[in-house]
DNA sequence: ATTTGCCTTCACATCGATGTGAAGGTTTGA
DNA sequence: TCAAACCTTCACATCGATGTGAAGGCAAAT
């Protein structure tokens, strides 16, 4: 598929689709006219960079740790250098601190809209 | 305290806690002579803003959560229309989202590094 | 008292992600 | 064949978060 139907089926603008190839993130082959033809995995890795975009992460994050992500263990040549795999688990780790920090601050919004909306109940569920 | 050791306890420059207060995140006093005079309790804020920032939200979406998080119940006037309530849950709804695609994706690394590392030990831990 | 270090405000620069528009070639369909 | 819709690259603008430096006042220690 070209640009434009893959920007429809993801809500993300042609202009970042080029900006994600510029990137590193997306690798569409060419047509002979040059257009960019991508396939349908596009579609879901498109949808994962912008999930890890919106969660903080940078483009430079992101180029590093996706070669990794779409292999449930498929391929792992020893292409793997002890360096790498340890910027691989800073980075779990960092991801870590950061879904603590955001699951925390959702349980609070929780609690607090669950205290008000028992407040404002006008019969509360009485137990006896 | 002054912004100064604010600034050292918390490892954020005191430029970013100033654009903070300007942000409207912070609200230190100030002492006769125009410092400013930050409570003890600034520092669990600041490393709340910034964990939140490092996830992805925005100064403003920071602002408008911030009053409803730090109180488990506490202060709950009526001052909560419905609007803010609905604004606080899709927010909520959003973080959940993140939450989500950041476990995800840390579950991938996580279960890459596992793969790769058993394949590489010398000696698999034999079950029999 | 003077130095040293911290504080103030103001302003401009940077950086990553994104928006927008120009100028021009391509595909599709009336 | 011509128009509409799509594609290309290039470039400049914006926006939020952050860095940095200037010019000057304040405070604690030698």
């Amino acid at each position: 598929m070209r640009i434009g139907q893959l920007s429809r089926r993801t809500g993300v603008p042609a202009r970042m689709l080029r900006y994600y190839e510029e990137q590193d993130l997306l690798h569409p082959e060419r047509a002979a006219n040059g257009y960019r033809l991508y396939d349908a995995a596009a579609v879901h890795r498109v949808q994962q960079i912008r999930g890890l975009l919106d969660s903080g992460l940078t483009t430079e994050i992101i180029r590093r740790i996706l070669p990794f992500l779409d292999r449930p263990g498929e391929i792992h040549p020893g292409c793997l250098s002890d360096e790498v795999a340890a910027l691989l688990k800073e980075e779990a780790d960092r991801i870590t601190q950061r879904v603590e920090c955001l699951s925390r601050n959702r349980d609070a919004i929780l609690a607090y809209l669950a205290a008000v909306q028992r407040d404002g109940d006008p019969a509360p569920p009485s137990v006896r």
